[in-house]
DNA sequence: CCCCATTATGCAACAAGTTGCATAATGAAA
DNA sequence: TTTCATTATGCAACTTGTTGCATAATGGGG
């Protein structure tokens, strides 16, 4: 149950419209928390039913826009829900169960597909390096930019893991392929 | 996706029963994949309509155990899933939303959640090391081990970033904060 | 022998994620 | 002015994950 409190979140951040909030969740957001945008108005739709967030007035332009912003009620339960214990994610990732495949199976064009990802990777990496050399440089930040700049830096921290593992199971899918130079 | 494909992989690995697939997906696959027996008779189920699985003769012993391995197609349809593209999947962890909510709201108890979590991640670390030590010692091994080896080298990655991570977070959050020394 | 605990399988309800499709409102181009 | 493209919102169907609960079969203990 996550969705809600990132959309509180975001909205604590900056009130703004659903549309806003999708592009917020392809962009910036959705580096660590993603949501399509038939899942935000699903579920902004219940947190004004529970009295956490209420709509502004519609703006002017194309389309409907209405933005929303977080009551006290809100803010609450976004307090409560951040300082609760909560258990640890385990990794999940169907590349491990294709390597597990692989082992069992014999060589398949798997490798291919992780020089491809290779490259996302390092694509992502240079991007988030990037952001941090623009957002995140100077004098001694406030706690929300510290905090802030954590949550980019696990981004850092978990590309910089999936360009080295990338790297070393091309090596392991390479060296015993009869079918590889 | 991929429940489907990883029972395909336990099994060939070793056909087995639902009971022992749900014991191996709350252990050892479990490292990299999770299921609850709930679901894991669903796919078994489809599997077998499909055509890509077979139950074998009941066994002797409590309960009405029944063991089922992969027939030829689903093989193939192993094979080929393994080979093909498919995107990687971007980080998603309800701990970066928290700890965004944290930067917007101020100080809770979530140092405390994560002072927890590192002591798990250390655990699950050591736990990890164990496995290596125990099972991946010794000469030259064969392509399959190599890439099971691999497969558990992404769980000590995945666990040395959470503690690094977490190290830092805690950093982070105690540096600001009045109530703490 | 009977009872209880354990093992094995599986239905059901609900939540959350994914994808397709739709309507309403507006702005820009012809 | 009309038409088309874009923006904004949202319904619907399905899949996958989560949790509760249930029945059947067996073994062990009293």
């Amino acid at each position: 149950m996550s969705l809600p409190h990132a959309l509180l979140t975001a909205l604590l951040e900056r009130p703004c419209s659903g549309s806003e909030l999708a592009g917020r969740f392809d962009r910036s957001i959705g580096f660590f928390w993603q949501a399509t945008h038939q899942q935000i108005y699903r579920e902004l739709k219940r947190l004004e039913e529970q009295g956490w967030i209420a709509a502004l007035a519609p703006e002017a332009g194309r389309g409907r826009k209405r933005a929303y912003q977080v009551l006290p009620a809100g803010r609450e339960e976004l307090r409560r829900w951040t300082g609760e214990a909560r258990e640890p994610k385990p990794l999940r990732d169907e590349l491990m169960v294709r390597l597990r495949a692989e082992a069992v199976i014999g060589p398949t064009d798997l490798v291919r597909d992780i020089e491809s990802r290779l490259a996302q990777h390092l694509e992502k990496l240079a991007l988030y390096r990037e952001i941090e050399r623009r957002d995140f440089t100077g004098d001694t930040p406030s706690r929300q930019r510290e905090l802030q700049h954590l949550v980019l830096q696990a981004g850092v921290m978990a590309e910089t893991l999936w360009v080295d593992f990338c790297r070393e199971a091309i090596a392991v899918l390479v060296a015993d392929d009869p079918n590889k130079p």
